[in-house]
DNA sequence: ATATCGCACAACGGATACGTTGTATTGAAG
DNA sequence: CTTCAATACAACGTATCCGTTGTGCGATAT
């Protein structure tokens, strides 16, 4: 599977969640210490999230990381 | 969870299953076109991995990320 | 003794992440 | 119409990742 696609889906994945818990950018991003511009990048799939990254993302939303990545292949 | 923990235990997670799979750090960094160092410092928690290579590492094993996540809990 | 193998650590450099600022668009609210 | 919230994109600087080279150390074998 090609990087770019890795991705986007995890990040549309991302948003799905943040959405879910009724988020927007700038408060999931002030809940672990970043800006609305980072978050924005993540679910565009434009970066490729450090491990770390994923794992505060994951805090910030209140899953755990292996959450997320089980609704990606779902 | 402080931030070096998280990656000395996934780090040494990817080890345990290096090894169950009869890997050498060599072995499997020439799998995934890198060298045996960078092997070496991931599987010390000397970095903060990319999902990417994250995905690059569980492809070389043979398993998936979500994989190498489930056992980390256990 | 020396060669080889597996693993560890340090340093350098190019590439990239990510925080920040600035700006544009859209839609809802007044 | 104006205002504000939410989202998106671009550019810049700092920090970090990761590939690479070089070195060392222990274990095993010849």
């Amino acid at each position: 599977m090609k990087k770019e696609e890795l991705l986007k889906k995890i990040g549309e994945q991302i948003r799905v969640i943040r959405i879910e818990k009724g988020l927007t950018q700038k408060q999931l991003a002030h809940l672990i210490g970043k800006d609305q511009q980072s978050i924005q990048r993540l679910e565009a799939g434009n970066i490729n999230p450090s491990y770390i990254y994923l794992c505060e993302i994951a805090n910030g939303l209140n899953v755990s990381l292996l959450d997320i990545l089980n609704r990606l292949s779902a």
